[in-house]
DNA sequence: TGGTGATCATAC
DNA sequence: GTATGATCACCA
């Protein structure tokens, strides 16, 4: 196989793509589509999620939509230590800045993107070399009402900080499962937000990431090893 | 040593 | 620049 697989038409169908990957190294499935294993993923931060988009099938390329657009399911990988815990936090999507008054937590991308999730966890102990890194056994996951709850909570408190120009004073401290940090090429990348003087401000972009305390709790309810 | 702030690649 | 995919790397 060396093309792209193509999009699954049910979560059955797309369940039996991932038993089939799952136990695989990322060699093995690196082979299974004709692409090379980079050394390390410094300057391929990227790849894994966009091997196991291609093995998978997914069809949102870089639109603003799930990854599984007839499914509505967004596909996550999840780096674990050795100790099967997630080794990072979860990148959700860019936070908006402006245009946001009266914007809903049902129509927020943050619910859009979280909800119906296909996590994937993959090894990440770096002491195992990427190319021999297995990929685990997938789960597709939906919010419980507690934890919704939780994510709309600290999204409408974000929201309304940043609504009242209170953007730059936001650090990654705040937030119970939910947190804001840069997401940007570099420290002098710039997008317009509003000031503390209720004005348009440039300023850097952010994005809303899952703090690791909350999808290690996801992990322990859905993933067997 | 873990978490926060910074950064990397690529398409358009 | 914004979107996709994330991990790196430094410092408290």
């Amino acid at each position: 196989m060396s093309e792209k697989q193509t999009t699954p038409q049910s979560e059955a169908e797309l369940m039996s793509l991932c038993r089939n990957i799952a136990g695989q190294s990322l060699q093995q499935l690196a082979d299974s589509v004709n692409w090379t294993v980079p050394p390390d993923l410094r300057r391929d931060k990227g790849w894994i999620g966009q091997l196991l988009e291609c093995l998978l099938g997914t069809s949102a390329g870089n639109l603003s939509e799930p990854d599984f657009v007839n499914l509505g399911i967004e596909l996550k990988t999840i780096p674990l230590n050795s100790n099967y815990q997630a080794r990072e936090t979860t990148y959700v999507c860019t936070v908006p800045l402006l245009n946001n008054i009266g914007l809903q937590w049902q129509d927020s991308c943050v619910f859009k993107k979280l909800s119906r999730v296909l996590w994937l966890p993959v090894e990440a102990n770096p002491d195992i070399p990427l190319s021999q890194r297995k990929v685990g056994n997938g789960f597709l996951w939906s919010p419980g009402e507690d934890n919704m709850d939780v994510l709309q909570t600290d999204w409408e408190d974000f929201m309304e900080l940043i609504s009242l120009g209170q953007v730059e004073s936001i650090t990654a401290h705040q937030g119970e499962y939910l947190q804001i940090r840069p997401k940007a090429a570099n420290s002098s990348a710039i997008t317009t937000g509003i000031g503390s003087n209720g004005l348009r401000k440039q300023t850097l972009p952010r994005g809303f990431y899952l703090r690791t305390a909350f999808t290690n709790q996801i992990l322990h309810q859905n993933f067997k090893i």
